[in-house]
DNA sequence: GACAAAATAGAACGATCGTTCGTTTTATTT
DNA sequence: AAATAAAACGAACGATCGTTCTATTTTGTC
């Protein structure tokens, strides 16, 4: 069973004892919805907690006091974002069965949350460009959870050549790298070019990916 | 002859009566060397003026004079760094002979130059990301310049195609994006995953590409 | 060298930012 | 209901930002 990284861990809250679910958690919890929608307009960078305050009709320091430091809220949102990436994507397609109809389910959801994200923006992609250049705990982070995807991709990749599905000498890492191409082709062309049409392109390169792996009929 | 976008245009300057070269366009073009170098490692976002004078050892009001605004800087930023790919991935690619020989060396010189932005970064991929959701002045001359480029890459894959170099039903738009999806990649996994072996990945990306639309040899 | 124009400096502005602090309000427990 | 802890507020700080203004220096031309 292929995993990605461990789960919030809520270093924040000092909690003794707690026994029911008080209601700061409740707050933290619908202050991170606004966050995930800010960053993915304006970016892990543009995640203001001004800004954040306002969406939320609190105070700054009101919003502040959740997360300790900006820092601590940007990782925040890349936890839960990862959260939602792994039950929107992965958990779905991890219930297909192994080989091909397992990793096609993994780009289509993957390609399907991309075209979503085209009005919103994806924080991955954009994280790791904003992130490429400055060492820290949130690079890390964000660096961590895309590994981790990069790595399930590639995972599924080896069954569907394990399984027979594609030729046996099919490099995973190779076609994880071009599938990956093409998604962020896709983002780049629609959300920043606005091309119509990205998508089709995007599934029609996932398409000679494939043709070009595929194991030969056993007819 | 596929042309990029026209010249810098020099708005700036009113210039009624100059006929020698005064000074500033010698500190504004160095404080332009600057900036390309800011902006390749913060992004155009991260482009501050206070910074570009200190590492000018200039005032910030006497850099600021020279562009008029932050807008404007930055969008000098972008038509130079414009001009810079032109001449070393554009231009000597055309004098290549026409089809597959300059297709190869748009590539080769495109992923060189990506490769040498591995530690620099490079301002048409992240400015894309950075200005995605932001209308404006700097957005539109981005977006120009990057669809030039595009359009110069679907033309040599034309006259590749045209050459009978490749398949006459090769639809080059779609090849253009898999190919650009190549380079994203490559700077995504070079630059933020910090990936060795990313060049090799781009460069046996871009050779299966070219196996499928190759020509069948007339033997 | 004198004169005009261009280039640079320096100080200050208003705005925004993350953060701190002391206080007050709201929840939870006893 | 009283006592205690958690949550939210509001004001302020210091820093940085782009920008404006006026003064000063440097440059190019006669």
């Amino acid at each position: 069973m292929l995993v990605l990284p461990v789960d919030p861990v809520l270093k924040t809250a000092p909690r003794t004892k707690a026994r029911t679910a008080h209601k700061g958690q409740q707050t933290r919890s619908s202050i991170l919805d606004a966050a995930l929608v800010l960053a993915a307009q304006k970016g892990l960078e543009g995640l203001s907690i001004g800004t954040l305050a306002e969406m939320m009709s609190m105070s700054k320091s009101g919003v502040f006091a959740h997360f300790g430091s900006r820092e601590e809220l940007q990782i925040s949102v890349i936890r839960e974002y990862h959260n939602r990436f792994e039950e929107e994507i992965f958990a779905p397609a991890i219930r297909e069965v192994r080989g091909l109809p397992r990793l096609r389910a993994m780009f289509d959801r993957w390609i399907q949350r991309v075209s979503l994200e085209i009005d919103s923006g994806c924080i991955y992609i954009s994280g790791a460009v904003e992130f490429d250049d400055r060492p820290g705990p949130v690079r890390d982070a964000l660096a961590d959870m895309v590994r981790a995807w990069h790595t399930a991709l590639q995972r599924a990749i080896d069954l569907a050549r394990d399984a027979g599905h594609l030729r046996p000498d099919t490099d995973a890492e190779q076609v994880a790298f071009e599938i990956h191409g093409l998604i962020l082709a896709l983002h780049h062309d629609a959300r920043f070019l606005r091309l119509p049409g990205s998508i089709d392109r995007a599934r029609r390169g996932f398409e000679h990916v494939l043709a070009r792996c595929r194991a030969p009929e056993p007819a």
